[in-house]
DNA sequence: TCGCATAGGGATAAATTTATCCCTATTGTA
DNA sequence: TACAATAGGGATAAATTTATCCCTATGCGA
């Protein structure tokens, strides 16, 4: 595993919440898991954009934060369910006030975060005026 | 500035928020804004653990993507005031769900987080019967 | 005169996260 | 017989994000 070489900052709930939901899937993850897809296969094709790599690895993390649990079964070829748990689904509300606001918004977040590179000729301030940008 | 290799994946609102929000410092950026924060050596006394270059950078991309606006007071020593805008003053419940949830979980948070390297020692499947972890 | 405070940005190193590729094992199917 | 499907993990490259360090400018106080 990857040795962490700058600590954790944990001051308050938002560090702490980062912590488990900061990466680049794990949001969506527990979504569809929470939807009832619980196979890795079947996530994996819910998110074709993810290696699957990626998601095995997200998929472990939120499992140790225990927010989603694992079933094994032993069979060939192998088979794999994940469910969450109390504690995830208590995340789900959160997660949707994110997505309805990103959906809410789609239009205006689409704009501006695809005309990021624009850079204003005359934003520079006027000698007695205040600026604004 | 970063020219992005891997292109953006925007097909949901959840795509989206996370376009703008994530950043190391950017929630907590909009929320000390929020709370009338203006200026960046304020912002940056409130978030010590952060570097004066991040902030600063991420700063640009709140305003960039209309969460914040600037005003620069043609002044010496330079003096800058962010202010949240109404658009991103529509964060701000969601940011609250999120900070929420981190605070009242704290406790088991904290626990989840840092006991993380361990590993059961059998943890792998028994041959009949299903294995939870 | 020296250094501080202030805001910002360039250049570059380091840290961290993701992507790619490959290997394991077994049964069923073409 | 060769290959797909299934879940997982090692090794390593690449991408992306942060950290560090340095430079600009100016009025004020020690």
């Amino acid at each position: 595993m990857y040795e962490r070489k700058i600590p954790l900052t944990l001051n308050c709930g938002l560090d702490l919440i980062g912590e488990v939901l900061y990466g680049k899937w794990k949001i969506r993850l527990l979504w569809f898991i929470n939807e009832g897809h619980k196979r890795p296969s079947e996530l994996q094709r819910k998110i074709p954009d993810a290696s699957r790599r990626v998601l095995t690895i997200q998929l472990k993390e939120l499992e140790e934060h225990e927010l989603i649990s694992k079933v094994i079964y032993p069979v060939v070829p192998p088979k794999v369910e994940y469910s969450i748990t109390d504690f995830g689904k208590t995340l789900i509300p959160v997660i949707s006030a994110l997505g309805n606001w990103g959906d809410k918004n789609e239009a205006r977040l689409r704009s501006v975060i695809l005309k990021e590179p624009k850079r204003l000729p005359g934003q520079i301030q006027a000698s007695h005026n205040l600026t604004k940008v």
